[in-house]
DNA sequence: TTGAAAGCGTTACCAC
DNA sequence: GTGGTAACGCTTTCAA
């Protein structure tokens, strides 16, 4: 393994030489510079990113933590974050959360400033003691699909993303919309589908009308079989918002499986807007997931480079524009055989 | 940031000693042990990944390598990788491959022992030179769905995926049976859809029929626009044989916008069975991609424990089972209108 | 059983 | 401009 003074020995200079060449500093005679260039291309070298670190105080690497990272709309965030690390010097490490223990074990280990250079949490609330012991480590921290006290952010308007959906199911004329999605208590503090909920009860009450609500994990199947329980109700709910795409594909197959047709006998609603959801012809409501895991990384990286310890721009906090996306399965509710 | 030495003050000890407690060595005195562990918690202390990395020779990571991460199939296999390495001690980085440039930065950069302990490579074929030089270096390598000379390996018989498929729809009653997979020349050598193709062919060939080719790469909307091509010959295609379920998904949607039923109209069968086929009711030849990852990351863990420098086992070559998944999109071929 | 000290491969500060 | 030389935080001999 070639190191740094075996290429100082074969150009002929000091170790300091062969670390002020690597690292670009401009008080390197010129023609120094090539013969250390030179040993490097020769000894085929590479620093040790380990000692680099060491020395620096810093990895050049950035922790994602992520829950469930397989999940669609997850894998689309991640997506947006290696794009824009590609490019810089930085490494993603990958720390998936399927349980609070793995919440918690990552953000305790994760304390350590050198275990990576800043973090990106996506859509996992960190405790307010996780956040301040992870500042007050010193460590930058942006957070994506959730916000937190202090912390820039990169999120969406939940809220008004169940307003848009229910308006939308109103406007066509439902008046038995159901809501399917996470249970407020769920073990990880998730809130964008207790926001959703919020922002769909909201237009139901100006409206007056009922809300009919079911709680689930984000799980197709899941939420298939809740949709079962639904549309088996007398009378049947016309329209149902599911908080996710995901969940919205499990009571198009609860809908299939009952012999409705979609959008004839039922309506369904979905947000997110993943892959899967084009090929569906599913309507739903638009959040730019690529979008927002770009954007974090990107806070991240600024914060990292605005060397400054506590970040050079301040908390920021964007919010991400959210977009009916009317596709082949909403339309007008069946008509009502009560009152013919 | 605490550091060995401030546990070791605090203990009243040499920072030697709470070094052997941190790594279990069993040559100290219980007592001491307790005060050592006592100053750890009170200290809140971990180590430096990074300087036990640089002390140690090796750094805890397991680097993964991986084109197009967010394919369903990838991701299925990230999967297997991330549940295999929870509850050990590695972590996991990331290198995300899209283009040839992207495969060769990487894999020169981890050249270098102290970047990745070991390395795992999914569905991408390393070139000879390049394992031989991570060979050289000493890094231990497994292939997922490729192999390589010298390197384990876990793999499934795509040849005979393509005859299984095939001899579906030719036991079915198909008689013009197209394929639509990646071009043998595609920039990444890539090399499983050209053994599906050759199995397909083989197939055909025994039974007197004519192939009929598109090639285009790992696309959805790519493969509708192959498949709208096919299925406007004269006479067209009875059955389409997609390398992947995504690029079945896309004939789907090439069917449906022709106005074709499937499978009344057109057979389909895919490959992998991803988490949108079930949905999807697609026939397809199933590919354990969950159990792939999770077995290339065991054979990898295995090798690093057995930590003599090339491996405990020597080079392994597991095959993991196909299986034809009869869904709803095959059936007889329509009945020929040119022969009455 | 333990402490002291020599690495591990870099960087960065200080002289020359 | 450049070489020497402390760090960086840990592991691992080597003595005691």
């Amino acid at each position: 393994m070639v190191t740094i003074s075996d290429v100082a020995a074969r150009a002929g200079v000091g170790a300091g030489t062969v670390s002020r060449v690597l690292n670009g500093s401009p008080r390197v005679k010129t023609s120094t510079r090539e013969r250390v260039l030179a040993a490097i291309q020769e000894l085929d070298y590479r620093p040790s990113p380990l000692a680099q670190g060491l020395s620096r105080g810093r990895c050049q690497t950035l922790g994602v933590v992520v829950p469930f990272f397989t999940h669609a709309s997850a894998v689309e965030r991640l997506r947006g974050v290696v794009d824009a690390l590609d490019g810089s010097r930085y490494d993603l490490v990958l720390f998936n959360v399927e349980s609070p223990v793995h919440r918690d074990e990552h953000f305790a280990s994760l304390t350590r400033r050198d275990r990576a250079d800043g973090l990106l949490v996506l859509s996992l609330p960190p405790r307010p003691a996780d956040i301040e012991r992870l500042t007050a480590a010193g460590m930058p921290i942006v957070l994506v699909d959730v916000r937190g006290a202090g912390v820039s952010s990169v999120i969406t308007d939940d809220n008004e993303g169940g307003r848009i959906a229910t308006r939308h199911l109103i406007a066509l004329g439902h008046e038995r919309i159901a809501f399917i999605g996470e249970s407020p208590d769920n073990p990880f503090g998730f809130v964008s589908g207790t926001a959703r909920q919020q922002g769909y009860a909201d237009v139901l009450r100006a409206a007056g009308i009922r809300e009919i609500i079911a709680h689930g994990p984000h799980d197709r199947l899941e939420a298939q079989r809740l949709a079962a329980a639904l549309l088996e109700r007398d009378p049947r709910p016309t329209a149902v918002f599911a908080s996710s795409d995901v969940q919205a594909t499990g009571v198009l197959a609860a809908a299939r499986a009952a012999g409705l047709r979609v959008p004839e006998d039922l309506s369904v609603v979905g947000f997110d807007d993943i892959e899967i959801s084009a090929y569906a012809g599913l309507t739903t409501v638009r959040q730019p997931l690529f979008e927002s895991g770009r954007l974090g990384a990107r806070l991240l990286l600024e914060a990292l480079a605005g060397n400054g310890d506590a970040a050079g721009g301040g908390v920021q906090v964007h919010q991400l524009p959210l977009e009916l996306v009317v596709r082949e399965t909403t339309g007008p509710p069946p008509r009502d055989r009560s009152r013919p």
